[in-house]
DNA sequence: AAATTACATACCGTCGGTTGGTATTATATA
DNA sequence: TATATAATACCAACCGACGGTATGTAATTT
């Protein structure tokens, strides 16, 4: 095959090709050699002249999965509007509203054959997420009185956990039926701890997602 | 070497061993090959002997890890005295009081680093713990009044994912401090979810047990 | 004595990754 | 603008290590 006058292509194409099988198979049970495959005459010496190893596919391929929501998180926080509790229920509704999600839903990726992805999706939650992204509006929340904790860090540690991996439909494939049940734990949750977040319209979206989800299973 | 008249003493020494490396290397990073150096003598051959797959191992490593803990779980379930609240109560003090728990920190393992055995930990916790044993005392407490939900399933799941996983020092490396935030946010959690389990020596034993994990690493 | 068990040894295909090369493109220079 | 040079994008052949298997054998059980 010829060499490419765009190179950014060919990785464009070596991600899409992983990312899907990555979801499909897992992570573990896709070779270098499947990827190759479904390229269509790329070969093994081109994948890594782009990538160093295996697992700096999988690094680009869950950067590139997580860079469009991480970028809405970021508005929102440096947002000049809202108080940090507002702020923490725009993201709630951002996260089971933005289109991308239901383009992730139609790969139906599922962690339980899928640890690596799962424990890489954890790790950023911890280690990123929580507190570049939460923190900050926490602490925000707490200087504009919308939020009251001695514990700021575990706190955002926590909502994130419990949103993006526990509710997300994708880690333990839950069913409409669960999913609806698990929002509303969260809610009350939520409320517990001192955060009114969730309304209807937020109970109802997600109840469609799963549907979505279950779907293209 | 000489065929053993006591084979399970084999797969003992076997699991030994496989436990030890999965932890301090981790499972993806563990070679049968380094079993068998680890074993003295004995071949990869009697290995699969006894175990079909490596993945088989690591069953049966995190099987006999949990098996303990499990026993002790079935107990306080089935015993006939005490409120649902109250059995909630005592698995907690008894999770983090057992001696079994300081033998499990020598190890000091670290699931950064160890992805298949976070998430088998995770869905042992999903798919057995909180349904066989959380779910059934959660029950018995919306029986006897002592516990109020509509939700059973996504709380018994909630509870045993927060207290298993994200408390538990070992999964996230916390320090210290970090732990005993998050000990008093679980506290604030379950309070809010119409629990009070917390009490002033469940918090000073998490301390102490996580400073004696920070020591073995 | 026959069958089963508990191993050892040698081997297999596949895996992630490397090496050395080549054609193409971008860049520097005159 | 033409040309030399350097960098890039890829291919093909290869490597050691991996998980797993086939075959054999001596000890044990039945």
């Amino acid at each position: 095959m010829a060499r490419n006058k765009h190179p950014e292509e060919t990785v464009r194409r070596i991600l899409d090709v992983a990312s899907r099988l990555f979801m499909e198979k897992g992570y573990e049970h896709t070779s270098i050699q499947d990827i190759i495959d479904h390229l269509g005459g790329l070969s093994k010496g081109a994948i890594y002249h782009h990538f160093r190893s295996k697992e700096e596919i999988l690094e680009a391929v869950t950067n590139r999965m997580t860079a469009e929501s991480n970028l809405l998180l970021a508005q929102i926080r440096d947002s000049k509007v809202g108080s940090g509790s507002e702020k923490l229920q725009r993201i709630f509704k951002m996260s089971i509203q933005r289109p991308v999600q239901e383009d992730i839903f139609t790969f139906a990726p599922d962690f339980r054959n899928n640890p690596k992805l799962l424990s890489s999706m954890l790790l950023d939650t911890v280690d990123h997420v929580a507190p570049d992204y939460i923190l900050p509006i926490i602490r925000q929340g707490m200087a504009d009185g919308s939020i009251r904790t001695e514990y700021p860090e575990a706190l955002a540690e926590l909502i994130m956990l419990v949103a993006n991996i526990w509710l997300n439909p994708m880690t333990f494939n839950s069913s409409v039926r669960e999913t609806y049940q698990k929002v509303m734990i969260f809610g009350q949750m939520m409320k517990g701890l001192g955060l009114d977040l969730l309304d209807q319209e937020m109970v109802d979206r997600i109840t469609d997602l799963t549907a979505l989800y279950q779907e293209h299973k």
